[in-house]
DNA sequence: CGCTCGGTTGAGATAATTCAAGTGCAGTGG
DNA sequence: CCACTGCACTTGAATTATCTCAACCGAGCG
């Protein structure tokens, strides 16, 4: 099944013209290796991408070469809100592992969305949770300690994989991170985040044999202080909401 | 003028009846001392907010105290998303200073907005600002040393209110910020705060006499290896793009 | 006048960083 | 099949940034 609308279905069900509406949107669609360029910083945005399989990463390049990793775009994710405006990103895209990459252009997009109510709220919801999303990453980076930061980056990438039946709850759940990736995104070092995992390998929270395997996913909750509230993932729809363009007709 | 509309007019210059329809909406004035939470954590939000005038924090608690302060709202600043959809907010929303705030129930809101293709548009402006705030505040908070962190915070501190016209670029801007409120902010104790604070006061930075003056802005600006495209202030009109509800009629 | 509360300062403790050397595996070329 | 190289990871030791605890100060307020 198309991956955003797995992700999608977690809000609603859309009805089968929304669905079809969805995935026959104009689009291209893209294979790339690991560590291309999606998105560069600065450039303009004006199309809709989403990731069909594989993961990558929205960062922040600082002129010393401090990376910050914004967060990390799962299959199902779409992007970018900038596309709404005729701005210059602020943040560039890059994939992490091999990836396929669908884009609809925004006009195209958002006029496939506002004919579809259903869809069009869904995609609001999907735009809280990523905002949500990037709140409870400020909390994570600002108030834990290595072992919850990255307990807690852990347990919430298991939780969004497995909504879009990319991983198997009771799996140990398999995540293509290396120590300097996860560095990046929780603001340690590579050295400390080598040190806390190998910590946390004893524990037996985690097996780091080839990929990063999470063993023990209650433990790592609980280390975490993981509250899912953020993930919304109890939303229902309100009204009819639409995300919508203000130039086709309205159907 | 109202304080909203001050703000998007650095986006769109409104046509007059949209400005007509932004103010003239069903709303509720409300004026709140400071400490008062404007909204729970765990609440259901079924209105949009604006701060009239004033400042509040979003903010989450952790179980056992520590707490985060996730971004600054400032006079002019519109929120939630999460209204959009009925969910339970997933963090508090609370006054640090006297505050006058509106609000406006989310069908009504959504209904002006949606017969007014500028304001839809000026909105989104907004709503890709504040996404890029909080992506900066995880990059200052994950990759940034206490300088950098607090010069960083005042820098666009001073930047949004210039933007709104509360404050002027020639004077030495004030805020009204304890040392406590910045440490919850850019994730350091407060003590460690007060010694950096005091440090960039002897450095000619800031002044601390009962508020927290900005004396510097550009050294500021350079220790903070400040860029300030995160803000989109050079965006423009793309289409016409609109932040729609389905249900009233298209106007 | 005496309290309270935010801010300041010092001293010692701790978490995380940096630098550096060493290990092990995967891929490459002979 | 083996040696060689590169790269991610690991580990130790020394250093540094930040935190905690605690005492003190000073302005504002009842």
């Amino acid at each position: 099944m198309d991956a955003l609308l797995a992700r999608l279905k977690n809000y609603v069900d859309l009805p089968r013209p929304s669905e079809a509406a969805l995935i026959g949107m104009p689009h291209v669609l893209k294979q790339m290796p690991r560590g291309k360029t999606i998105i560069s910083e600065g450039e303009v945005i004006r199309r809709f991408h989403v990731i069909q399989k594989g993961w990558a990463i929205r960062k922040r390049l600082l002129e010393d070469g401090r990376r910050q990793i914004i967060n990390f775009l799962l299959p199902g994710d779409v992007f970018d809100l900038q596309a709404m405006i005729d701005s210059k990103s602020d943040h560039g895209i890059e994939t992490i592992t091999l990836c396929e990459v669908r884009s609809i252009p925004t006009p195209e997009f958002l006029s496939v969305v506002s004919a579809h109510p259903a869809l069009s709220s869904a995609l609001w919801w999907s735009a809280v949770q990523e905002e949500g999303i990037l709140r409870e990453h400020i909390v994570r980076v600002g108030r834990r300690n290595a072992i919850e930061r990255i307990s807690h980056l852990l347990f919430e990438l298991r939780r969004r994989l497995i909504l879009t039946g990319n991983a198997d709850p009771e799996d140990p759940v398999a995540l293509p991170l290396s120590r300097q990736l996860i560095a990046d995104a929780v603001g340690l070092s590579s050295v400390h985040v080598s040190r806390t995992v190998s910590a946390m390998r004893r524990m037996g929270l985690v097996a780091t044999n080839a990929h990063l395997r999470i063993l023990d996913p209650e433990s790592l909750a609980s280390i975490a202080g993981f509250d899912s509230h953020y993930l919304h993932l109890d939303a229902r729809p309100l009204g009819q909401v639409r995300f919508n363009d203000g130039r086709g007709s309205m159907a």
